[in-house]
DNA sequence: ATTGCTTCCTGAGCGC
DNA sequence: TGCGCTCAGGAAGCAA
């Protein structure tokens, strides 16, 4: 389930289409492209300017239009490839000027391609909260959210309104090493902890993009290889923490929450 | 306005 | 062997 670490890594994996030109978005599966007619296909789609990351989104900067690629939970791209991988669960391919291909593959179907002008707006992403490895997400800001709201602390770090990229692994691996429980009301919240927190998360996802990502299931780069940091994790999926205390197994928002009752209070 | 529940989808894993 | 059930999960959409 890609978040922040696993799009950073894809989007580091994928530098070198940068300059390379899409001649077409090929769909094998309906409602996998948004807004198509956004392309003026009379033209090359687009040469591709660069390839950036805003929370758990993929952005190819065309020259004619914006790409905005979610991977949700089973989304994977791969490139280089040919189209002998084109296969059952997958759901739309780029094509390029120079005959190569980079294949969108979904098994779950969630994940979205989607196509804008240079100029608009993004429905979701214009609503995100700021980048969690940058200055904007400090101990002031992540205070104030918390004085103001009405539930627990997993479910603020779930926001992407509030931070941008954090999902249910890095959130519960942060909190396990703060020694916070995901349950803690985000008013009772103290100033340390906090502060904590902050700190903790960027040393996290910093680690997490060291690692190429944390691969339990899905997630792949786009060369098939798998990320790392499965084996730095203490909390998430876990029956046992690393001091051989239970882990308990709860569910918050629908999602399954990991902790430890013992060292997290 | 804010919070929380349901929905989308497929494959894996389980009990019988 | 195979059926039916549950679970995984991000975020949209809706309900309270």
């Amino acid at each position: 389930m890609p978040e922040l670490p696993e799009v950073e890594t894809i989007v580091r994996d994928l530098i070198c289409l940068q300059g390379k030109t899409i001649s077409e978005i090929v769909e094998l599966r309906p409602n996998t492209v948004i807004n198509k007619t956004q392309l003026d296909l009379t033209e090359k789609i687009g040469t591709i300017k660069s390839i950036e990351r805003r929370g758990k989104y993929l952005l190819f900067v065309l020259d004619s239009c914006l790409m905005i690629i979610h991977l949700r939970m089973t989304g994977k791209l791969i490139y280089p490839a040919d189209k002998n991988s084109i296969g059952k669960h997958t759901r739309a391919y780029l094509l390029l000027t120079n005959g190569e291909i980079v294949i969108f593959n979904d098994i779950r179907t969630f994940g979205k391609i989607e196509l804008i002008g240079l100029d608009d707006k993004h429905n979701t992403m214009a609503t995100l909260g700021p980048e969690p490895l940058t200055e904007g997400f400090d101990k002031a800001y992540l205070s104030n959210i918390c004085s103001s709201k009405n539930t627990n602390i997993k479910t603020i770090l779930m926001d992407q309104t509030i931070v941008a990229g954090l999902g249910n692994i890095y959130v519960l691996e942060s909190l396990y090493r703060c020694r916070i429980s995901p349950e803690t009301m985000a008013k009772v919240m103290t100033a340390r902890q906090i502060d904590k927190l902050v700190k903790e998360i960027k040393i996290v996802l910093l680690k997490a993009i060291e690692c190429n990502g944390t691969s339990i299931s899905d997630y792949r780069r786009i060369d098939d290889k798998k990320g790392e940091f499965q084996n730095f994790l203490q909390i998430y999926g876990k029956k046992l923490c690393p001091l051989d205390h239970p882990v308990k197994r709860i569910k918050q928002g629908g999602r399954s929450t990991y902790f430890c009752p013992e060292c997290q209070k």
